[in-house]
DNA sequence: TTTATTAGACTACACGCGTAATCCAAAAAT
DNA sequence: ATTTTTGGATTACGCGTGTAGTCTAATAAA
């Protein structure tokens, strides 16, 4: 199974604007960071370099400039930084966490009750019967 | 309002010890880390240097040797650094990262039960109603 | 009392990251 | 055809971090 690369706070910026649309060239996601990061195109290219060394994107050739998309999966990518967050603020243990952001966080009625519906459906499930897929 | 110092990753871990418990000196620290972090002595103290120069612990003299102190609550900590998680990964929404979870970790039933009186609660006070501390 | 140990202070050093600037070859403009 | 622009490659540089080692003064040991 791949080691997913480590992506850094400004890549990250980068993997989001190629995640929401891909592919496409560095001066559209460097016009796409535009206003709102702040960043010399120079800077830009520079994490799209980095981002192609680590191998989380890669490129097509057209002609003279390149066309970027990313190699790993948003997904795959919140996920394992949830896991290490996880682990690292909360010792591992999830229940600390969602019973803080449950009391701290303002929620609508109506997410509230999806989440209770969610918490249902695992009621009905069992407890300890492990129904994630294979992997 | 104080700034929180940030805490790098290594350095997270001698708070943990000092948050356990204080004052130590820096030999308890160093021992309560071993076996369990492979660090050597000086690189414990290195961070502990690290950890005063970023005012985020501070010491009390007792002769030759220094007894340690945590400056910073670990839970603001976890809080602060909640909060910009959430904002890095989940774009600061709450509901997708508790979706996640419910949906993913598996969680006793006794847990599960706790998660909706909590759930309860919140709708009992109505979704609105703003009922954090002032601040 | 001379020597060895030790606690803390200071120094080291490579790598990742934020933040670009410079170099070079190819394409576009003149 | 020569010059300018531009995309990508390479280089830069200071700061934080992981991971220690050296220096120094004081204490403990011999």
């Amino acid at each position: 199974m791949k080691e997913l690369p480590k992506i850094s706070e400004a890549e990250w910026e980068v993997m989001k604007i190629l995640w929401s649309r891909s592919p496409q060239t560095a001066n559209e996601v460097i016009e796409a960071l535009e206003g709102q990061m702040d960043w010399k195109p120079k800077t830009v290219r520079t994490l799209i370099s980095r981002l192609l060394q680590k191998e989380a994107i890669a490129f097509q050739e057209t002609g003279r400039t390149y066309l970027y998309y990313p190699l790993v999966s948003q997904d795959d990518y919140v996920q394992t930084e949830t896991q290490s967050f996880l682990k690292r603020l909360y010792g591992g243990a999830v229940k600390p966490l969602l019973v803080h952001f449950l009391r701290e966080q303002k929620l609508s009625s109506d997410e509230i009750s999806e989440l209770k519906r969610i918490l249902d459906e695992k009621t009905e499930e069992g407890p300890d019967r492990d129904r994630r897929k294979d992997r």
